[in-house]
DNA sequence: TTACGTGCAAACGTTTTGCACAAAC
DNA sequence: GTTTGTGCAAAACGTTTGCACGTAA
């Protein structure tokens, strides 16, 4: 059983870790299975929180310490949720964020609806042409509101 | 000397905190002048070590506390910067952000420059479009980067 | 066998909170 | 006189770090 479902999924992820110049852990394992799974930004504490239902032994520093480390190797995507907590998200699909200004959720905004190049090209020309010497060459684009569920 | 000093600017503060429907207190005061004659962002800890240097005499958690009073008034904005870090402007000057993704620097882009009413008007109707519930009416926009200093 | 990943616990920086006192209205 | 702000210290929170051990290459 164990043997059958780690197979596949297995395979591909040892292969994408050492594309990235990374080594094989379980810990990175469950991850980066998690992330290929859902498309969803989430905080350290809360995929701590999923690893562990699902069975996985591995520490809150573990955890803390692989995001920050495929983060860095750019498999994932990380930045500031709005309540402080840090959020990742898998780095394949392009698209924006929308923060909420009071409970922090974070929603994505697909590419088609809001990153229409034209607007992109833009902000990145008006940008490049004042902030001098900033590397702004992804545009990653954050805006900020307030939920329906908070506006109550 | 101490009663020259805090003529005109201590009666435009009072009134201001009257307006917004706030009490008037000293740590009130100077934190409000702070904020009057900079247009900088700052985080709490920054804006106590300022007020420490003008011999103001007030606490860490007074600072905090009423950042968030301010904020929550509509006196002052608040958003995360990229270390972690809440950070704080006044809110009459409409800009957008640029965020360092590496120390955290928070650099204004002025309106002129990257928020022409177009793309702001395109930005608000695409994401009106796709999130719908949200209110995001007071387009907040945030670019990422990596700021000159920490390029290399 | 060497370099790197892990777990634990302790430390860290930022922010919040509880409480007794003081000031504003 | 009542309501609200303050200072202090302690706690909470998210995150990082040091170290001894374990595992991948």
């Amino acid at each position: 059983m164990e043997s059958s479902n780690s197979t596949k999924k297995d395979v591909a992820i040892r292969q994408k870790l050492k594309d990235y110049g990374l080594r094989y852990s379980k810990p990175r394992e469950a991850i980066l299975s998690i992330f290929g799974e859902r498309k969803q930004h989430i905080s350290a504490e809360k995929l701590f929180q999923e690893l562990k239902e699902r069975g996985e032994e591995l520490s809150l520093s573990t955890v803390y310490l692989n995001l920050r480390v495929l983060s860095t190797a750019g498999l994932l995507r990380e930045f500031q949720g709005g309540n402080g907590e840090t959020v990742f998200d898998n780095n394949t699909s392009p698209h924006d964020h929308l923060v909420c200004k009071v409970c922090g959720t974070v929603t994505d905004i697909p590419l088609t609806y809001i990153e229409n190049a034209s607007i992109h090209r833009q902000l990145h020309a008006n940008a490049k042409q004042y902030a001098k010497g900033w590397n702004i060459d992804e545009p990653d684009l954050i805006l900020q509101g307030i939920c329906p569920t908070c506006r109550t």
